[in-house]
DNA sequence: GTCTATATTCTGATAGAC
DNA sequence: GTCTATCAGAATATAGAC
């Protein structure tokens, strides 16, 4: 039983590649098997059904994507600055080695919406966060009470992980090479917080 | 021929929202074709393929998603500021009416790139635009030259479209009820512009 | 133009030999 | 654990009657 993973371990590798790449609808078991140089009946030994594997997959990609920044949204020792700052420069980082992740999730919740929030996000609650608070209050210490915090939280998720999601198009739209894209997101680790800084002051 | 179109226009009508709801491989012809009232033969008899209606719909759906805000983009007669307000406003607008378009787009993009860009994106090349042209030019009378005037609008771009995309998402992390959400986004129509003129002044 | 019936292909899943 | 063969269902597309 736990002899041999090997198979096991390079068709849940190969699933996850496909999946994230071309979603639960676009990718075939028969597909996952043969890339994982075996065929469909392993993938359903090891994992049951083509549910079960996606399953298993999309929840190890929502914890990679969310409980990453948790521990920085909850920090009771850092300022609201430093937070912004470690939150952009970690999802940065994370993306860059893995930009098709916020794509992959939001593609699913689009075509599995119920499912989805049962299933997976069962009380994620920004609202609730140290981040959250301590933007509130700065807001209304700079008298700024008319700009509803979830402004600014949008801001920061905009800027930082919509130009991952719409890297394909971007590259196409403005002709720019990989390496010169790269340079671009790792610029903004430092001018995200800057802008936001400036919206919040 | 030109006689009854009533028909073709019903399918059409109902393939276009289910396509921009769950996608191409999400949706079927049987599907359709019950949802307009008559069977899969009629689909095929009037489309051809599910793929050539799929085409239709989708060119009509970028051509509504770019071309309504190409004029703006390219209008001699206005300024920066003038631009960045119609354009924020136009998506916000836009979107309100047709929430689905940005993700139905990035979605398909993503299942098929390059028969997408063969076939639908020919020749959008943002930096030959009026617009970009005159943010170029604006951070170089700031001595702002070292920020690359694609960060702002990417970062215009954004904040505009991305609370849209994760819509879905937004509602059930934060608890927001739709006509709160609404009115959040008609705020945004004049934060955003605001915003941006703080990073390029 | 419209419909029923059917051909064809593909996909997830399982039975059963080794 | 691994494989071949096969089933059951669904989906696209078309043939042919009206």
């Amino acid at each position: 039983m736990k002899k041999d993973k090997k198979t096991e371990d390079t068709i849940k590798q190969v699933a996850r590649a496909m999946f994230i790449q071309k979603g639960f609808t676009g990718t075939t078991t028969r597909e996952i098997a043969s890339e994982a140089g075996t065929n469909l009946a392993l993938v359903n030994y090891y994992f049951r059904s083509k549910e079960q594997l996606f399953k298993q997959i999309m929840l190890e990609s929502l914890h990679e994507f969310f409980e990453s920044v948790v521990d920085i949204f909850n920090d009771n020792n850092t300022t609201l600055e430093i937070k912004l700052e470690r939150l952009v420069e970690r999802y940065i980082d994370q993306l860059t080695q893995h930009p098709d992740i916020p794509m992959f999730i939001l593609s699913e919740i689009r075509s599995n919406p119920e499912i989805f929030f049962k299933e997976f996000l069962k009380g994620t609650k920004i609202r609730q966060t140290v981040l959250f608070n301590q933007l509130t209050t700065h807001l209304k210490e700079k008298q700024k009470q008319k700009i509803n915090p979830i402004h600014i939280m949008m801001n920061v998720m905009s800027m930082t992980l919509f130009p991952f999601i719409v890297k394909p198009m971007i590259s196409q739209v403005t002709e720019m090479p990989e390496h010169e894209y790269q340079a671009l997101m790792q610029e903004r680790k430092k001018l995200i917080p800057m802008w936001v800084k400036q919206m919040v002051n």
